[in-house]
DNA sequence: GCTCATTGACTGAGTGGTCAGTCAAGCAGC
DNA sequence: GCTGCTTGACTGACCACTCAGTCAATGAGC
C-alpha cells in the first residue's frame, strides 16, 4: 500500500505471468493480459508503449528475481548447491502451472533470434544458470569434495541435459499417468552417471528427493 | 517426376520447408509459402484445406524421410551407429540453414500442447528418434561391445542432452565467433562422460569427426 | 477552507493493417 | 465440354496501437 512504485507495476506483471500461462506466448494478446488484471488494453499502453516493452520488462524482473534466490544460497555446501540445482528443474507431471510458463518460456526461447532485446534478456539469463553451476563446481573442487574437470563444458552438459529434459515434458507430456515425469529420470540419470563420478573418495551427495525437499521453502 | 503423388505435392513442402527456414514458424504465412514456389495462396487452399493440413502434411513427410534413412543404417556396428547418432546432432555454427530449420521445429514444438494434430507428429517423431536410440544399445549389450544398462533411461538421457545442447545453439548461438558450436562442446563431452564408461573393455569407438565424416553422404 | 489548474490513472470507441480462407471465373489437356 | 489446376479479388476476423476524453487526487493562491 505504501509502495514507492506505481501501484499498479506489479499487478500488471502478474497479469502478464497469468496470461502467458493460460494462453502461451504465441496466442498472448494485449487483451488477455489485461482482462487478467481486470484493466483496459489502453492502460497497459499507457504504462508501457508496445507489447514488446511490456514483455521485455517482464523479462527482466524474472531474471532480477531469480537473481536474488540465487545469492541466498551460495553459503550451502557446494555438492549440496549441486544436487540442489539438479532438482530445481525437476518438476512433477501433473504440475501444469509449471508446465504452462515453462512452455510459454520456450515459445519466447525461440522467438530469441528474431527480436533483439528477448534474445539479449534470454542470453543474459543463460549465462547466469550456467555460471552459478560453474561457481559451484569450482567451488567443490577447490573444497576438495569434487573431481577437476572442465568446470565450462561440464556445466553446459548439465544444462543442456537438464534443460533439453524438460523441454521434452512440457511438450510432449503425457496427461498424468502414474508415470514421475520425464525431467526426473533423466536428473537421477545426471546424479548417477555425471555427479556420481565426481565426487571425490568418502564424499556423499544427499539424494534427490532430499533436495526437492530443501528447495520448497 | 513419376511419382504417384500429385506433381505439385513436393513443390509444395519444398516451399514450406524454405518459407519455415526463411521466415520462422511463427511468422509464417500462406503467402511466404505461395511465394516460395511462385505460385498462389488459393492454390495452397485447393491442395490442403487449413495451413494446419499442410503443416501437418510437412511434419509427417518429413517424419517418414527421417524413418527410411534411419533403417538404412540398421546393418552398422552398434558402437559406430551411436556416436553417428550423437553426430547427427552436431552442426556448424555457421551452418544458418539448418539452424534456422530447427529453430523453425522448435516453434513447432512449443505449439504442440495447443495442437493436438502437431503434437501427434512431434511424438511419433520424438518416439522414432528415441526407440532408434535404445535399440542401438540394445543391440550393442547383445554384441557384448557395450556393458548392460538402463536403455530406455539411457537413451532419454542422450536425447536430452543432446536436444537441449541443440536448442541453445538455435536460440542464443552469438554469430560466428572462433568458437566450435555448443552442440559440438556437448556432444564431444557426452562421448567421453557417458559413452565412453559404458564401453567394454578393449572395446573401441569412431572419433567424433569420424562420424561426422560418415554421415555426409 | 474554497476555487481552480495540473497531473496521473484509466477508459471506450475507433483505425489501419494483416491474414486465413472463399469464390467465381479462366484455362489447359483430353 | 468436362475435369482438374490455377488465379485474383474479396471477406471477415483479429489485434496492436491511438486518441479524445473522464475521473479522482494533489496542491497552489487567496
Amino acid at each position: 500500500m505504501s509502495e514507492e512504485e506505481p501501484l499498479g507495476a506489479d499487478d500488471i506483471m502478474d497479469a502478464v505471468y497469468q496470461a502467458l500461462r493460460d494462453n502461451g506466448y504465441a496466442e498472448l494478446t494485449m487483451q488477455d493480459i489485461a482482462d487478467e488484471c481486470d484493466k483496459s488494453t489502453s492502460l497497459l499502453h499507457y504504462h508501457y508503449d508496445t507489447k514488446e516493452d511490456l514483455l521485455v520488462a517482464f523479462l527482466d524482473q524474472m531474471l532480477a528475481d531469480y537473481e536474488e534466490k540465487m545469492e541466498c544460497r551460495a553459503d550451502q555446501p557446494p555438492v549440496d548447491r549441486l544436487v540442489e540445482f539438479v532438482a530445481r528443474f525437476v518438476f512433477a507431471p501433473d504440475d501444469t502451472e509449471r508446465a504452462s510458463f515453462h512452455l510459454a518460456l520456450l515459445e519466447m526461447r525461440s522467438q530469441g533470434p528474431f527480436n533483439d532485446r528477448i534474445r539479449t534478456s534470454l542470453r543474459r539469463s543463460d549465462e547466469l544458470l550456467r555460471d552459478t553451476l560453474e561457481e559451484t563446481l569450482e567451488d567443490g573442487i577447490d573444497d576438495g569434495v569434487l573431481k577437476p574437470v572442465d568446470t565450462e563444458a561440464t556445466a553446459a552438459l548439465f544444462v543442456a541435459m537438464l534443460d533439453g529434459a524438460r523441454t521434452r515434458q512440457v511438450t510432449l507430456n503425457e496427461g498424468g499417468d502414474d508415470e514421475v515425469g520425464y525431467t526426473r529420470t533423466v536428473a537421477e540419470q545426471a546424479l548417477e552417471r555425471l555427479v556420481d563420478p565426481l565426487l571425490e573418495d568418502g564424499v556423499d551427495r544427499p539424494s534427490l528427493d532430499d533436495a526437492l525437499e530443501s528447495i520448497h521453502d
